[in-house]
DNA sequence: CCTACCGATCGGTAGG
DNA sequence: CCTACCGATCGGTAGG
């Protein structure tokens, strides 16, 4: 069992501790606990300040250690953002599809996944809101692993938009395009107090929404 | 005429050689014209990398000089940073409101509105092209003033999506809100290719075109 | 997990 | 406009 709960074990080399010296029923946390409460420190900075503006030292100063005992959790600081980014992008799809499984209507599925989309976004939980559409300041190397990923995800948008009644002018892809990006990026836009989320979400359902002719 | 037509003067300080020794019909280049030769470069540097991923180094390099001598022609990467974001709102604007004019309809306001600022956001003519949303990377203590600026800007949207004939159950801030994210980050989402800004421009226009009942 | 350090790079300055 | 340099900070490593 070196594969931990919180790691995929996809990319060959991702860095973890090679061992899981878990701490047989004792108040001590076990090495996978601790990477995972770096996963989330990690992740909440990334999200706030995007990638570059986030140093190895912020992380390793809210961890409570050193930025070189960083280096026995991670690799480096390149892997540790792919796989927080491929971590959200997967719990991210499984809430989506778990809230849009209850819906009838196409539109209801559109309406719900909005909604779950803007808490996921905007609530920080960290290690679930991060989608990260800063891709500028992320290295080129890392950068084709982080869009594949994420068409991966939005392929669940295109399903939905698929089965609406849209009217044939609208293309559907820019229609998806346009929509994600409003979502992915409710972070920067969204201005906490006047609308709740879900008036928000119907607030954009209620524009993206056209019926056939 | 210690302003010369590229400054505005506004910001106090703002760092431009003091005297413009312009080259008096010889084929030498003014001070002035090299200033902003180095506006043009930073401003496109600043848009493909944003503000922290651009280095003053990288500037100086493209304008053929060395960092040390940037310094000459401005105050502090700062400073760039505030003038060269205020002259790209100043010469959007210009150009929306020039636009919009000759529009009799409020829909044919708005879409001509939208056309205007994809060519804006997607042509690399520099210095009119980077609103540059990305604020995250900009130093909180710029982040201000840059802020005030761009609000001052979105009155123009503003004013457009006033006179529309909307239905009563949208609300026309976060309609302006959603409309302006998705054209200030044109340069995000545009993929090459397919559609032409034009048709880009009018499929957002159709999605966003409901009338009142 | 720490100390101590590496080479690289940053924005900016002095002095010419 | 240049050379030469400053102190700060970066990601990362060695050796314990």
């Amino acid at each position: 069992m070196s594969e931990g709960a919180v790691h995929r074990g996809r990319a060959a080399s991702s860095g973890q501790p090679k061992s899981d010296t878990r701490a047989a029923g004792s108040g001590e946390a076990s090495v996978v606990e601790r990477r995972d409460e770096i996963l989330e420190i990690a992740a909440t900075l990334f999200a706030e300040r995007g990638y570059r503006a986030t140093s190895i030292r912020d992380i390793a100063e809210r961890a409570g250690m050193k930025a070189g005992s960083l280096y026995y959790h991670i690799t480096s600081k390149e892997a540790l953002f792919v796989e927080i980014h491929d971590k959200a992008l997967d719990a991210a799809a499984a809430r989506v599809r778990a809230v849009i499984a209850g819906c009838r209507s196409p539109w209801e599925r559109l309406e719900a996944a909005c909604v779950e989309m803007l808490e996921i976004q905007l609530n920080p939980e960290s290690l679930t809101l991060p989608i990260m559409n800063n891709f500028r300041s992320v290295p080129d190397e890392v950068k084709d692993a982080l869009i594949r990923k994420r068409d991966e995800f939005e392929r669940i948008f295109r399903d939905i938009i698929a089965a609406l009644p849209l009217p044939s002018a609208i293309d559907r892809t820019i229609y998806r395009i346009l929509l994600l990006r409003l979502l992915n990026t409710a972070d920067e836009w969204y201005r906490e107090g006047r609308l709740t989320r879900p008036e928000i979400a119907a607030q954009i359902v209620g524009i993206f929404r056209h019926e056939a002719g």
